[in-house]
RNA sequence: GCACCCGUAGCUCAGCUGGAUAGAGUGUCGCCCUCCGAAGGCGAAGGUCGCAGGUUCGAAUCCUGCCGGGUGCGCCA
C-alpha cells in the first residue's frame, strides 16, 4: 500500500509533468485550511517562479488535468496559486477498506532490505538509572519500534558504560575499602570466588564516593587510572572484579528496562570489544592513520572546511589507557562484521555531539564503516522546573524506579476517585496504574521535538488529562468497551464508510497513519507520531460524541460506525505500539 | 574566544525541505451526563513567533548581525 500523501505527489507530479514542468511539484500534504480543502499542492508557485510564468496559469493547466481524475471531488485554486483538493468519499472508503485488510495498516516498507543498528540505553554499569536516562531509553525504544514496522532490519544494542575510568576508580574504591583482598593480590593465581563482594546497594554507595574522591585528591585519581590502564591489560584479579560489578549490575537493570517495557536485542557494551581494540589500533597505527601526540595517540579529524576547532580524536592516553571513543570506533568495527548495517543510529545526548563528529570522521578516515551512515540522533537536556538539571526535593538524583512507582501511584489513586475500578481485583488494578503511569512518563516525553531541551515537571506527571498518554489510552479503552458490548448483542461489524462531516474527518485521519510512519522515520522524531496519535484520538472522540452507535436503529449504518470504530482501534493500538505503550483492556 | 542547541499564548510545547486566518495542551471564563466510560465533548478570551536588517510576489521557517538561556571544546563518559 502506497502511503495516501505519496499517492497523491505522484498523481499530481505527473500533471505537472505533462506540463512540461518538474514532478516535484506535484509534492501534495494535508490542508493548512481544514474548512476550504482535504489536501493541497502548492507547486504551481514554485513552478511559477522557475518557468517565470504566472503562478495562477500553471494552477489553472494543472488543475484542468487532476479534474479529469474521478479520485478527486473538487479541484480548486485559491489565493495566489494553491491547488486544493477533496477525495471523493468513495475513494476515501475504497481506501479505508484496504486499510483495514492490511496487517501493516499500510505501513511504508522504507526499510525493506536495509539494516540499521540503534545504539541506546547506555547505562552505566555500577550505577542505577535516573530519570536522565529516560530520553535516552523511551526515544530510542520507539526508533527501534518504528525502524522495525517500517521493514528495517533492526539491531538494537543498550552499550553499556562499562569501561572507562569509572571502573578504575571503582576499583580503587574497593581496595580502599579492604572489601576483598584477594583480588588485589598479584601472587594469587585464583580461581576467584563465584560470590560477588559487594552488592548493588553497596555499589550505589561507592560510586560517588569514589568519583568525589578523586576529585579532591590528585594521587587518588592517579591511582584510579592505573587500575583502569591494569583492568584493560587484563589483570586477573581486576577482570575478575569488573564481571562482578557487571554481573550485579545486569540484575538491576533487567528490572528497570522490563519495568519501562523496553527491549534490546544486544546488551554489549564497551567491554565487549576488548579483544579487537588492541589489533584495530594496531592496525590505525600501521596505516598512519594513527600518530603520536603529546605522548598519546590520536587520530586527527580536522578538515580545511572546519570553521570550528577540531580537536583530534584519542585514542590511546598517555598512560596506555583507551577511552570511550576508542570503543566506539571498536564497536563500529564490531557493528560492521556483524550486523553489516546501512545505518549505525546513536541516540544519545546532544552534549556528545562533538565526541560523535570525532568518532564518525575517524571511522571515515579509516574506512571502518563499511557501507554504513552513521548519525547522532541527540537529544535535548532533562531539567526540573527551574530549568536546571533535576533532582528530588532532596537535592538527590531521582531514581527511574522510584519515579515510575510514583506516577503509577498517581494513577491508582485517579482510578479510586473515579470509583471506576473499585470492583477490579487488585491485581488488575495495580497493573492498570502501572500502564497509565508508563503511559504518562513516555507520553510527556516522546511528544517533545528530540533537539529541544525540556522540562520534568512531576506535576504534570500526576496529570491526566489533555495531551497526555493517558487520553489516547482512555479514547482506545472506550473503544474496546463498545465492541465488547456490540459482540454481546451480536451485532454486526460491517466496513467503514462516510456519513457525517466527523466520519470523514476521521477517516482522513486515519489514512495519514503511514505518511506519519514516514514522517517520523525520516525525521527520528516520534513526536510526529504523537501528534497523529492525539489528533486521531481527537477526532474520534468528536465522532463519537456526535453519534449514537449501539443505539442506532439503521443496521447498516450501526455495522459501518462499528466497523469505523475497529479501525480506529486498531490504527491508534498501532501507534501507540510504536511509541512503547500499552492500552489497558479497561481503566 | 570558537562551535553546537534553543528563544512561538500566563505556563508546557508543536509547527521550521518558505505559502492562505501561526496551532495544541494546560490555566481562566461559559455550556454539555434520564442514552455507548465526563481521564470526555463544545465555545470564549489570550501571540510585536527574542531584536534589527537582508533574500523573496510571499519569512515563525532561509541568510547576516546583535540580545538572552543552555551545552561543548586532547588524555572523563
Amino acid at each position: 500500500m502506497t502511503a495516501l500523501l505519496n499517492e497523491l505527489s505522484a498523481i499530481a507530479g505527473a500533471a505537472f509533468a505533462a506540463e512540461g514542468l518538474s514532478q516535484s511539484f506535484g509534492q501534495v500534504t494535508r490542508s493548512d485550511r481544514p474548512d476550504l480543502a482535504q489536501f493541497q499542492c502548492n507547486g504551481a508557485l514554485a513552478a511559477a517562479k522557475q518557468a517565470k510564468a504566472s503562478p495562477r496559469a500553471i494552477a489553472d493547466k494543472v488543475a484542468a488535468r487532476l479534474k479529469a481524475d474521478p479520485l478527486f471531488a473538487k479541484v480548486e485554486i485559491a489565493g495566489p496559486g494553491f491547488i486544493n483538493l477533496d477525495l471523493t468519499d468513495a475513494a476515501l472508503t475504497v481506501r479505508g477498506a484496504a486499510l483495514a485488510k492490511d496487517d501493516t495498516l499500510g505501513a511504508p516498507q522504507t526499510g525493506k532490505g536495509k539494516a540499521v543498528v540503534i545504539d541506546f540505553g547506555g547505562p552505566n554499569v555500577a550505577k542505577t538509572m535516573h530519570v536522565g536516562h529516560l530520553r535516552s531509553s523511551v526515544i530510542g525504544d520507539s526508533l527501534q519500534r518504528l525502524f522495525r514496522a517500517n521493514g528495517w532490519t533492526v539491531t538494537s544494542d543498550i552499550h553499556l558504560g562499562d569501561w572507562g575510568l569509572q571502573m578504575g576508580q571503582l576499583i580503587t574504591e574497593v581496595a580502599h575499602r579492604g572489601i576483598a583482598p584477594i583480588y588485589f593480590d598479584a601472587d594469587y593465581a585464583g580461581p576467584y570466588p563465584a560470590q560477588s563482594p559487594v552488592t548493588m546497594d553497596d555499589l550505589e554507595v561507592m560510586f560517588p564516593a569514589a568519583s568525589a574522591a578523586c576529585k579532591a585528591d590528585e594521587s587518588r585519581l592517579a591511582e584510579a587510572r592505573r587500575a583502569t590502564a591494569e583492568l584493560q591489560d587484563g589483570r586477573p584479579g581486576y577482570r575478575a572484579l569488573w564481571q562482578h560489578f557487571f554481573n550485579v549490575s545486569k540484575v538491576g537493570l533487567d528490572r528497570e528496562f522490563a519495568s519501562l517495557g523496553v527491549h534490546f536485542d544486544l546488551w554489549k557494551g564497551e567491554a565487549s570489544v576488548d579483544a579487537i581494540t588492541i589489533p584495530m589500533v594496531e592496525d590505525l597505527k600501521a596505516r598512519g592513520i594513527a600518530v603520536e601526540s603529546e605522548g598519546a595517540l590520536v587520530i586527527p579529524v580536522e578538515r580545511n572546511s572546519d570553521k570550528k576547532e577540531m580537536p583530534p580524536l584519542i585514542l590511546v592516553k598517555s598512560d596506555g589507557a583507551v577511552l570511550y571513543g576508542t570503543t566506539d570506533l571498536a564497536t563500529i568495527v564490531d557493528r560492521v562484521r556483524s550486523q553489516d548495517p546501512d545505518l549505525i543510529l546513536y541516540v544519545v545526548d546532544q552534549r556528545q555531539h562533538l565526541h560523535f563528529e570525532q568518532v564518525f570522521r575517524a571511522a571515515e578516515k579509516a574506512g571502518l564503516a563499511g557501507k554504513a551512515v552513521l548519525e547522532h540522533a541527540g537529544f535535548g537536556t532533562m531539567n526540573g522546573t527551574d530549568g536546571k538539571p533535576f533532582k528530588t526535593r532532596a537535592g538527590g538524583v531521582m531514581k527511574l524506579f522510584d519515579l515510575i512507582a510514583m506516577v503509577a501511584a498517581e494513577a491508582e489513586k485517579r482510578l479510586a476517585e473515579q470509583g471506576i475500578g473499585a470492583e477490579y481485583p487488585p491485581e488488575e488494578r495495580a497493573e492498570i496504574a502501572r500502564k497509565v503511569g508508563i503511559a504518562t512518563l513516555k507520553f510527556a516525553d516522546l511528544s517533545n521535538y528530540r533537539l529541544t531541551d525540556y522540562v520534568f515537571d512531576l506535576e504534570r506527571f500526576s496529570k491526566f488529562e489533555g495531551k497526555t498518554g493517558p487520553y489516547l489510552q482512555y479514547a482506545a479503552v472506550r473503544i474496546q468497551s463498545i465492541l465488547r458490548r456490540a459482540a454481546e448483542q451480536g451485532l454486526a461489524v460491517g466496513a467503514p464508510a462516510i456519513h457525517s462531516p466527523e466520519e470523514r474527518t476521521l477517516f482522513l485521519q486515519l489514512l495519514g497513519l503511514p505518511d506519519a510512519m514516514q514522517a517520523a522515520e525520516e525525521r527520528r522524531a516520534p513526536n510526529i507520531l504523537c501528534d497523529y496519535a492525539f489528533t486521531l484520538a481527537q477526532h474520534y472522540s468528536r465522532f463519537y460524541a456526535e453519534h449514537h452507535i449501539l443505539s442506532e436503529a439503521d443496521a447498516d449504518l450501526r455495522a459501518a460506525r462499528l466497523g469505523l470504530c475497529r479501525l480506529t482501534l486498531d490504527v491508534l493500538v498501532k501507534v501507540l505500539t510504536l511509541l512503547g505503550i500499552e492500552v489497558p483492556e479497561r481503566m
